[in-house]
RNA sequence: UGCCUGGUGGUGUAAUGGUAGCACAGCAGAUUUUGAUUCUGCUUGUCUAGGUUCGAAUCCUAGCCGGGUAACCA
C-alpha cells in the first residue's frame, strides 16, 4: 500500500538518540564483540488472528529501526502455529500496516508454518535423544500433575515411555489416527523446575483444523514455545526481541536450541506499550468489533494502525511517538494526549490551513449587496509562505461558528457579542448590531451585522484594537459536510479501575463519537483527497474519511483537536 | 507461597562512580489576523535503611512496593 498521506514528512526528530536504550546498547556491544559475525537480523513476528494496534507499532519500530540502524535486516514473520484463530484477512492486514508505517521487511514474508517440515524433523530428533515423549494426559491431568509455584509436579505416568514408543505414536499423531486431545508430545525436562515453563511443556498437539495456509496437510501443529525460537534461528535472527511477558519462557526458548544444537539467538524482553483511556488486548479490541460497540477494526476510535490511520493520523507522527516514549522494562502507561501530541506536532507543519464552520450560525452583513462577492486571499500556512494562498469569496450572507458568538458574555470573552467587533479571518471588521431569534424556541438564528469597508484584510485605519478574530465560510459557497468528532474510547484511564465483575465495557465513553451535520466548508475542500490532513482553523486537524465519504457526501473526521488554553471562556 | 523482573518530578525517559538533564503535562509571561503555532521563565524527582567511596540514582546488604508467571494461546 502506498503511504496515502501527501503531506510531507518531518522526521527531524527520530534523529538516533544520543544515549542508547538497553536494547540498542546490548546489540551495540554484541556488534563490537563481533558476536553473530558482527550481524544484525531482527524479526518482527505477529500472530495473524487480529489487527494491529499502536502497541504492535512500538514494536514494529524498535525492530525496524534497529535493522535499519545497524545496517542489518528484519523479517516479518507470520507466527501462525494455531490454525484455530489465524485467517489470511489478518495477513493482508498486517503487511499493509507494516508498509504503511513505513518499513519493508527483508526478502518474502515468513511464515512460522513454513517450517513446520522442519519443526517436525527436530520433534522426531528430540524424541530419538529421549528429550520428548508422547503424553495421553488430557489437559486437566496435565495441569494437576504440573504441580503449583509451591510444589513440584509430577512425571507424567508416559515419561518414562520407550523411545522407539515415543516415535512410533508420535508418526501415528501427524498421520492423523488419533483424536484431538488424545496425546501431545512433551519435552522431558523437569517437573520440579521453579520455572513452571519447564515443567515438561508441550511441543506438539492434535488439532484436525484447517489451517489458513497449509490447509489440512497437518493434524497435529507446534506451540508457540516450539516454534517460535526455532524459527527465529532458522533465519538466522540475531536479536529475538519480545515483550516482558515472555522472560519467563527465555530459558526454553534456549534450551531447545542448546538440545539441537542450531543457531542461537539471543532473546530480549522489553515493556510493552499501554496507553491511558483505551484497549489494547486482542480480546478486547475484538469483543468491541464482535459486538458492534465500533465500526469494525478501522473506527477511528480504535487503537489499531487502520483504525489510527483512518482517523487521520501519519506514519511520521507514529514513528515520533514511538521514538519518544523509548525502550525499558519498566511497566509503564502513556499518557493519551502524549500520542496526541505526536499528531499536533506532524501536522502542525504539513497539513495545510482551511476554514471549516462546525456549528453554523447565519451572519447577514447588511452594508454588502446581496449580489457582491469580493475574493479574499488567505494563506494556507500561517508561517509557511511556501503552502501559497487560495482565493476564498465573501458575501453579504456568511456562516460562523455559534459558538464564537455570545449575548451575555463575561468580559474574557473576546469574539462576537451585540454591540461589539470581531475580525473575520482573512477579510473585514464585523460589528453585530442585532441578534434574531426563533419566537417559539428563542433560540438564536441569524445575526444582523455591518462590516467596517476600512478595516480589508483585518487591519483598521483609526489604529483601534480588535482582539477577537474568527473564522467564517461563504453561505453562497459553502459546501455541506458530516463531520466526526471523536474523544477518548475509555471513560477511565485504566481498566485496573474497573471493579472485578464489572462488565469493562461499562467504562465506554458514550461520547467518543460525536457526529455533525450540516457542516459549512470552505468550497476548495471539495477537492480534499483521502489521506490528506486539513487543519480547520481554530478547530483541529481533520482529514477525509477514507470509508463513508462521497462526493455528494462528504464526510470528515477530526483526526486531533488543537490545544486550547485553559481559561478560554465558553 | 516459588520463580522471573522492575522502582528517577504529575507522566514517561536520560545520566554507564563525578553539576540529576530532556520530553509531555501544569503554571506564569512575550509574540500572534487561529484563545493555535512560536519564544522565555518557573514548580515538582533518585522507594527505604544501612554500608563501600574523597564522591552513589549508579556498587554491596537488608527491607518495602509494583509487574509477569501455574493454555494442548501467543
Amino acid at each position: 500500500m502506498a503511504d496515502t498521506h501527501s503531506n510531507s514528512t518531518n522526521d527531524s526528530s527520530e534523529n538516533p538518540a544520543i544515549s542508547l536504550d538497553f536494547i540498542r546498547q546490548r546489540v551495540t556491544d554484541d556488534v563490537a564483540a563481533g558476536k553473530h559475525g558482527a550481524r544484525v537480523q531482527t524479526r518482527f513476528p505477529p500472530e495473524p488472528n487480529g489487527y494491529l494496534h499502536i502497541g504492535h507499532a512500538k514494536a514494529i519500530c524498535l525492530n525496524f529501526g534497529l535493522a535499519a540502524e545497524f545496517g542489518g535486516k528484519c523479517n516479518l514473520r507470520m507466527d501462525d502455529t494455531n490454525p484455530l484463530a489465524e485467517d489470511t484477512e489478518y495477513v493482508e492486514s498486517i503487511k499493509a500496516d507494516v508498509q504503511w508505517l513505513g518499513f519493508q521487511w527483508d526478502g518474502p514474508v515468513y511464515y512460522a508454518s513454513d517450517y513446520f517440515p522442519a519443526l517436525y524433523e527436530m520433534a522426531e530428533k528430540l524424541i530419538l535423544a529421549g528429550q520428548a515423549y508422547v503424553c495421553s494426559l488430557n489437559v486437566e491431568q496435565v495441569r494437576q500433575y504440573r504441580g503449583s509455584w509451591n510444589s513440584p509436579g509430577r512425571n507424567s505416568p508416559d515419561r518414562d515411555r520407550p523411545i522407539s514408543e515415543n516415535l512410533e505414536l508420535f508418526r501415528r499423531m501427524k498421520a492423523g489416527e488419533f483424536p484431538d486431545g488424545s496425546y501431545t508430545l512433551r519435552a522431558k525436562i523437569d517437573m520440579a523446575a521453579p520455572n513452571m515453563n519447564l515443567r515438561d511443556p508441550a511441543l506438539y498437539r492434535i488439532r484436525h483444523a484447517h489451517h489458513h495456509r497449509t490447509g489440512d496437510q497437518w493434524c497435529i501443529y507446534p506451540t508457540y514455545d516450539f516454534a517460535h525460537g526455532q524459527s527465529d534461528s532458522l533465519e538466522g535472527i540475531t536479536h529475538s526481541i519480545c515483550t516482558l511477558e515472555f522472560e519467563d519462557h527465555r530459558p526454553l526458548y534456549d534450551w531447545f536450541l542448546e538440545q539441537l544444537g542450531i543457531h542461537r539467538p539471543q532473546q530480549i524482553e522489553f515493556a510493552r506499550l499501554n496507553l491511558t483511556n483505551t484497549v489494547m488486548s486482542k480480546r478486547r479490541l475484538l469483543e468491541l468489533v464482535k459486538q458492534g460497540l465500533v465500526a469494525g477494526w478501522s473506527d477511528p476510535r480504535m487503537p489499531t494502525i487502520c483504525g489510527l490511520r483512518r482517523r487521520g493520523y501519519t506514519p511520521q507522527a507514529l514513528r515520533q511517538f514511538c521514538a519518544a516514549i523509548g525502550v525499558t522494562k519498566f511497566n509503564s502507561t502513556t499518557p493519551m494526549a502524549r500520542l496526541e501530541e505526536a499528531l499536533r506536532h506532524d501536522l502542525n507543519e504539513t497539513a495545510g490551513r482551511v476554514m471549516a464552520v462546525l456549528e453554523p450560525l447565519k451572519v447577514v452583513i447588511e452594508n454588502i449587496p446581496a449580489d457582491q462577492v469580493e475574493l479574499r486571499t488567505a494563506a494556507n500556512h500561517p508561517a509557511k509562505p511556501e503552502f501559497g494562498t487560495r482565493e476564498i469569496p465573501f458575501g453579504r450572507e456568511i456562516y460562523i461558528e455559534r459558538s464564537d458568538f455570545m449575548e451575555n458574555a463575561p468580559k474574557s470573552f473576546f469574539r462576537l457579542q451585540p454591540g461589539g467587533e470581531v475580525r473575520l479571518r482573512f477579510a473585514y471588521v464585523i460589528k453585530c448590531h442585532e441578534v434574531k431569534k426563533d419566537p417559539d424556541t428563542g433560540e438564536i438564528v441569524e445575526l444582523r451585522c455591518t462590516y467596517d469597508p476600512e478595516t480589508a484584510g483585518g487591519k483598521t485605519s483609526d489604529g483601534r484594537k480588535i482582539k477577537g478574530t474568527i473564522h467564517w465560510v461563504s453561505a453562497a459557497h459553502a459546501v455541506d459536510a458530516e463531520v466526526r468528532l471523536y474523544e477518548n474510547l475509555l471513560l477511565v484511564e485504566s481498566l485496573a479501575e474497573v471493579e472485578d465483575g464489572e462488565d469493562w465495557k461499562n467504562q465506554l465513553n458514550p461520547a467518543s463519537l460525536r457526529v455533525l451535520r450540516g457542516c459549512k466548508l470552505e468550497s476548495s475542500l471539495r477537492q480534499a483527497r483521502v489521506g490528506q490532513s486539513f487543519q480547520f482553523e481554530r478547530n483541529g486537524y481533520f482529514c477525509l474519511d477514507s470509508e463513508d465519504s462521497t462526493a455528494q457526501a462528504l464526510v470528515f473526521n477530526r483526526s486531533v483537536s488543537l490545544r486550547e488554553a485553559a481559561d478560554k471562556s465558553a
